[in-house]
DNA sequence: CATGAATGAGTCTTCATTCAT
DNA sequence: AATGAATGAAGACTCATTCAT
């Protein structure tokens, strides 16, 4: 019992450090490297996740839980237009950071949707309620999917990559996505 | 005279063919793959790219290139809202790929301001001329600055990779920005 | 700590069999090679010395502390000039092979001083004792000073390379050499 | 003719170059490297000596042929003692040089005796007769041979390798040999 | 004859993965 | 369960040599 717990919050450890390792460095950091920054063997990291894909995959999917948790809380929200607002604000900044590892995952061959599965549904779902009861208040136009959210998302990440450290044209960036979201086609 | 016009054409070859390799492939295919797509020994490759990543570089520059071209052509034409509109179409659907190796690059480490210098301007200056058009015949709002389009390009060509081949999405995307970038109401 | 002993015997037989490898073939011969006649796979060679350089360094250092050890013996003994005599035999003897590794450093661009620092010194110190005694037992002239010992030593090594197998030839120049290390007439 | 006056020429011109290139940064240096510091194409360079190796021996044999010239001549002086001690201060003094060409030769798997052919044979004859009026004046022992001889010219430069730019360093080395080839064993 | 572009075998080195302790 | 030494396949890069111009 007390070494399952040591090995589960092994494993945690684990993914906390792959997750900064990976986006600082790149997909092609050695997992030698990650073992060593968390504080493990790499037998040990080896043993927890057998693959590296596994281990980036994991860093992912956790990842995209987190995310799903945010978008719940803002469809919970009274006011869906603020918390689209918000959500998409909130989801840029740390956008960049996710951003890098979906970079990642692409160009490490991995299929995402394949990887992702089931922590890629529940976001879907999350980003669905929250999207459904935007456009029933007004706040976003009628014939935008879900899909389409999601997209727009990962696309105002991106652009937002691009402003840097720069507040105001972050807001700018936001802006316009929000303006686009609101006018009907 | 005959042989350096063979070699240009060899180091022509070789560009074209690692943009498509690396494009669909990623960053991480070896050189010897590159240079056995392009017909080539792996001498020759690096007789002209001396490095891997000046390879890489030499990619990106080239598409640069192409995109400043792109761009001044949208500047010149007399419409600059349908102008901008055919722009972002455009460089969004081929933007994929250019996405795709931007993210390589950054994932390669490799600096872009330092790597693209000269094409960086060119396509920044470009975007700014047909910017400014576009504020003036008030098709786009006048906050907006030359970064911001180039962040909001990247991200429409990010936001319609979630689209893939349905058509219909990509438009909504499409529309969804060519709104937003419109003066607020 | 069992690991550690068959690690510390592998990176033995390594430097052991590098040695050998290294003055029958030159500092030329592939690493590969190396690891092939060890016994051991290149990861394994990699992983004790991450520099082919260092490689060399290791044997280069481990053959003066050989040296240093016969030095401090010659010494020690009561008849400096005969220890001085035997040792210069013995040295000769084995200097075609020092010889041909610290040709090999030469060549290879290794800074000798750097590499050995300490393993240098104590060659240094040991014939410094041994050049003193026999100096006191008036075996070798007065003028003389470590440095040109060492020269000497080297020196002989390499005339001897010239005799080859020849035993007399040998006799006649360590003899020669001997004769102009006594105090002159 | 014009043409094979040039090419004559550009041959010295590419054994002067090498043999400097080579000297002064051993065996390893590019083919190329060479070419260029010797104003040619690499072409030109392989038309001359269609390898490397050859490109050495040629080196080396031109080497010979000068210190042969400098034995030969120092045969010819009325008093072979002082001419067999300058011979040695000069061969000494530029030995370094030379012995590195050895070393080079040797550490590059040449075999000496089958390269240097002639030229060998040479120098041999010459230092034979050198060394014969020498012993007959009484200022070298009756038993040393030629071979010896070599050994231990080579054996000095080596040793005076160590002495560096000290010059009293030089001349207790060179006092030692000198004193040594006299004494009767 | 000179040139230099092309070639590919060979070198050093890294890194994911296994396994004995 | 954890550890880290061992492994070897694979990758970037060099260089002697050839050959078309």
């Amino acid at each position: 019992m007390t070494l399952r717990a040591d090995a589960r919050r092994n494993r945690a450890r684990i993914l906390d450090v792959a997750e900064k390792v990976l986006v600082e460095r790149g997909t092609t950091v050695s997992t030698e490297e990650i073992a060593r920054a968390a504080g493990v063997g790499i037998g040990t990291l080896f043993r927890h996740f057998p693959t590296k894909e596994e281990l980036i995959q994991g860093v992912f999917v956790a990842r995209l839980h987190r995310l799903a948790d945010d978008a719940t809380r803002a469809a919970a929200s009274p006011d869906p237009g603020a918390a689209i607002a918000g959500f998409l604000r909130e989801a840029a900044a740390q956008g960049e950071v996710k951003n890098a590892l979906a970079a990642m995952l692409t160009s490490a061959g991995v299929d995402l949707h394949e990887a992702a599965g089931e922590a890629q549904q529940e976001v879907r779902r999350a980003l669905g309620t929250l999207l459904r009861s935007a456009q029933q208040s007004g706040a976003v136009r009628r014939d935008l999917e879900v899909a389409d959210l999601i997209g727009l998302l990962a696309g105002t990440s991106k652009a937002i990559e691009y402003a840097g450290q720069d507040a105001a044209a972050r807001e700018r960036i936001v802006g316009v996505i929000l303006d686009g979201l609101r006018a009907p086609s």
